[in-house]
DNA sequence: GTCTATAGCAGGATAGAC
DNA sequence: GTCTATCCTGCTATAGAC
């Protein structure tokens, strides 16, 4: 049965093998459009707010639907914000391998700073702003959901930082006492006052790329000994 | 009129001048009952999750006085959030004149590894920590009054800071170059991370007083360079 | 001013046709 | 599997007796 004409919720239909044999292509679209709405109004609106009605109608489909892929409202929250976690494990990875070919004392500041502008754009996001909002709502209803979270996402970045303290101390290019409580002490520097405010001054205004320049390498300075 | 025996609500009662006109004693026990029950049901569970029903009858009185006495659930929540900022002004106050026994620069060490306790301390308790979660969590709802609790709270300690390391650069006492950033500096170096850790971790151990004492060391260490 | 009772409504979840 | 229609619970807010 063909799609229904007017219809213009295939966006996401083409991540579907061609041919698959079971999973059909219909099905699986439905499925991540109900992905995206919820993930859209999730973030935007906060669990409560946001009806399983509302999400079927910006998906396209009807509420049933909705039950029919996720089974209720919780499932559906839990699958989202922990798929979302995804994203920050790609980040982690690409700041481990950030500095491999730093082979000089010299080059640390520059490589560090360059470091610091990378992670402080990518927490001031709205969209991250706005999944941290989300989870810390939701952490008293759903206090393992909201740990699970900070495992796969800010813990696992400063792990990785903490990763690459390490050896760049093994290397002879850092000296810093424990490479873990540095990496802990870099990152609060340089994201400790955007994160707070971040937190409060919903809408706020983004950081233009100056101010981070100017943030990153103040923290930068600081950490390395003014 | 008196108290009904066997009343156990008049805690708050005391507050209220003896032989006021207007305002009765009861009254006034009755809303300081509503305010009380509000505080700690909203901090143990949300806005939403809280009922007013669940209010009035944790105060001991009828939902309806509830709405007599506060109008509406907004209101109510409204007033609960920006009363218990006073005890943050209270704090920033003391902040600010904790040093002015300060006389050589000698003892700058132990006193700001003092006040780092403090002010740890302070926030890592699950009572500001409750209440942080909670003005995120309603942030998208009500964005000016989490704005209003930023300025009113964090920021107004995070200035009371910078004011005092002003007076002590003023003194001769501390040398940095910009005494507001350097506050910000020492502040998120200190509390970021358990700051961090205390959004996504519901009712998680609160820190030892030698777990507190070590950071606040470690902190000061690192502020002052190394 | 306070209580009991209730209006009015929204949202999560399900039943049954196709 | 999907859609339409519906049930039922729980909540905010108000009306009316005292």
């Amino acid at each position: 049965m063909p799609e229904p004409a007017g219809a213009d919720d295939g966006l996401l239909v083409r991540i579907t093998p061609r041919g698959a044999d079971r999973a059909p292509r219909a099905a699986e679209g439905k499925r991540a459009a109900i992905a995206r709405a919820a993930t859209e109004l999730f973030l935007a609106q906060g669990y409560q707010a946001t009806s399983t009605e509302q999400v079927a109608s910006t998906a396209g489909v009807s509420k049933q639907t909705v039950y029919n892929q996720f089974g209720d409202k919780e499932r559906l929250f839990r699958e989202i914000v922990l798929g979302v976690t995804a994203t920050a494990e790609a980040f982690a990875d690409a700041l481990a391998g950030s500095m491999d070919d730093l082979d000089s004392p010299a080059g640390l500041d520059a490589a560090l700073r360059a470091l610091a502008r990378r992670y402080l754009t990518t927490v001031v996001s709205p969209q991250v702003l706005a999944l941290r909002r989300l989870v810390i709502s939701e952490a008293t209803r759903f206090p393992d959901l909201a740990a699970a979270y900070y495992e796969r996402g800010p813990a696992r970045v400063l792990a990785a930082l903490g990763d690459l303290f390490a050896d760049l101390v093994g290397r002879g290019l850092l000296r810093v006492g424990d490479p873990t409580r540095a990496a802990s002490d870099f990152a609060f520097l340089l994201l400790g006052r955007v994160l707070d405010e971040g937190m409060f001054r919903v809408a706020g205004p983004v950081p233009t790329p100056a101010e981070i320049e100017a943030s990153a390498d103040h923290a930068v300075e600081v950490f390395l000994g003014r």
